[in-house]
RNA sequence: UGGCAGAUAGCUCAAUGGUGGAGCAUUCGGCUGUUAACCGAAGGGUUGCGGGUUCGAGUCCCGCUCUGCCAGCCA
């Protein structure tokens, strides 16, 4: 019978089929050790000279690593270690002689494994953190599906920039002129909660940004859900409760997978509800009581300004200084409105505000989400749109949902390879998607 | 786009300005409980590209290309 190698341990003594490839193959004489993985785990067989035929002892010695076999053997529990079990084999299929496989078990440059990242993909590390990225995907549908949101995919193509501020890139669009890859579906979902109530979309994003650092990619994947009749606190509430749901439903479904990659789980289970709220305000004195300056770019070099200026933008140095102190995700709200895009409502209490908020994750993965609620006031977006430079005739559809029954409502964003790269404690963004596109990296 | 570091065997790295090495991978041989197995042997090089200094350059200098890290932008 054809089984998958997770589910080894309910066949012992009993003869069983995997269909699978080579990982690797230790010889000791008369005896060997192939390694079998199947996608779904790794076991180790043995292979008796004694025991088999000359056909299967010879088949044997003619492969080479990730070569493609199916073996016939019996399910035995490892003589030295408990819970683990071999394959005591008996019969082999060659479907498949690797050329010579360039990956070996040693170390590898990151160059080298990109440039191989079809291949790489077949490691233990990667596979790993593949099951885990599809754990966190079904988590966050899940979530969405048992609280009543409805998944509603915005557009790719775009002919507007959503905020204005992010290089897009572009496309010809045949008589139409010109299309952008989306870099965000927020202002379609807008229209979908005005519909359905409480929407999300999920798909792949667009930042034509020349960003080289580990935590950004020119196409990344993002959730985003949109609620109307949600204010600020409704939405960081929802924020919270999402969050802990994700973390812990993968620390509990992935445990081996997070084994693997060596992944200190102690530090996830601390993601419970509550989590720290301060106000861009109270994050800047938290800043001047620690002393970490403004770092601003002169024709000279750089230059430090403390104590550090209401109204600024953080930047990695300040992040890290403000989340050091917690274990959980910290909510940073209230921020300067210049320092934001334009759809953001204003605070009713203080107009130098927006009712913005970023969730930093902890253990400097830095911003996974920015949400705000939205502007709803028909005369305010229309203020803010001119303020941005923004083309206003692409934006008469989306001014139209405040002139046709304008609600106050709430949405924010969700950067899945930086959920990844924290769950996974990934040094590097690049392995938290199957095919990473950075400035310098489109292959393969 | 700016700052810093780097490019040597298929891979990961070493080599005071003086005959370019090691481990792994590959090929061959040995071993009946191996765990990135081990032991023995063999093959494997236009030192990223271009120029310069020098009796002599992988090594020093200049330019270029590429890669990595950090910063900005953000998710």
């Amino acid at each position: 019978m054809w089984i998958y190698i997770n589910k080894i341990q309910n066949y012992e003594n009993q003869e069983v089929t995997i269909k699978g490839w080579l990982y690797n193959m230790r010889t000791s004489g008369k005896l060997l050790f192939p390694e079998i993985r199947d996608g779904y785990g790794i076991i180790q067989g043995i292979v008796s000279k004694n025991d088999v035929s000359e056909r299967v002892w010879e088949d044997f010695l003619k492969l080479t690593q990730e070569s493609s076999l199916i073996v016939k053997g019996v399910v035995k529990k490892h003589p030295k270690k408990p819970d683990v079990y071999e394959l005591h084999i008996n019969d082999i299929t060659i479907v498949s002689i690797a050329e010579p496989y360039p990956i070996t078990l040693k170390e590898h440059g990151v160059e080298f494994l990109s440039d191989r990242r079809h291949l790489w993909l077949r490691t233990p590390r990667q596979v790993a953190i593949m099951r885990i990225r599809h754990e966190i995907i079904q988590a966050i549908r899940d979530y969405m599906y048992q609280n009543d949101f409805i998944l509603f995919d915005a557009p790719i193509f775009t002919p507007n920039a959503c905020e204005g501020t992010s290089t897009l890139f572009s496309t010809d669009y045949f008589d139409l002129g010109k299309a952008y890859l989306s870099q965000s579906g927020q202002l379609y979902a807008e229209a979908g909660a005005m519909a359905l109530g409480k929407v999300y979309t999920l798909g792949p994003t667009f930042r034509a940004e020349y960003s080289m650092t580990r935590r950004h990619m020119t196409e990344f994947w993002m959730m985003e859900p949109e609620m109307a009749y949600f204010d600020l606190d409704d939405n960081m509430n929802l924020i919270e409760d999402f969050l802990e749901y994700v973390v812990q439903r993968v620390i509990k479904t992935k445990e081996k997978e997070l084994e693997i990659l060596k992944r200190d789980t102690s530090k996830l289970e601390k993601v419970r509800k509550p989590f720290p709220r301060i106000t861009y305000t109270e994050a800047v004195e938290i800043l001047r009581k620690k002393d970490i300056p403004l770092y601003r770019k002169t024709p000279n070099g750089e230059e430090q300004i403390r104590p550090f200026p209401w109204g600024e933008d953080f930047g990695a140095p300040h992040e890290e200084a403000l989340v050091e102190d917690f274990d959980k995700p910290v909510f940073i709200h209230r921020w300067p409105s210049a320092a934001k895009a334009f759809y953001m409502k204003r605070d009713p209490e203080n107009p130098n505000l927006v009712l913005g908020v970023d969730v930093l994750a902890p253990e400097g993965f830095g911003e996974i989400i920015g949400g705000s609620q939205r502007e709803d006031d028909i005369n305010l977006l229309i203020e803010r749109i001119k303020e941005h430079n923004l083309p206003m005739e692409e934006f008469q559809w989306y001014i139209d949902l405040r002139r046709y029954g304008s609600v106050p409502h709430s949405g924010f964003g969700l950067g899945i390879e930086r959920m990844v790269s924290w769950i996974c404690n990934l040094e590097h963004i690049r392995e938290a998607i199957p095919f990473p596109r950075r400035p310098n990296r489109i292959r393969p």
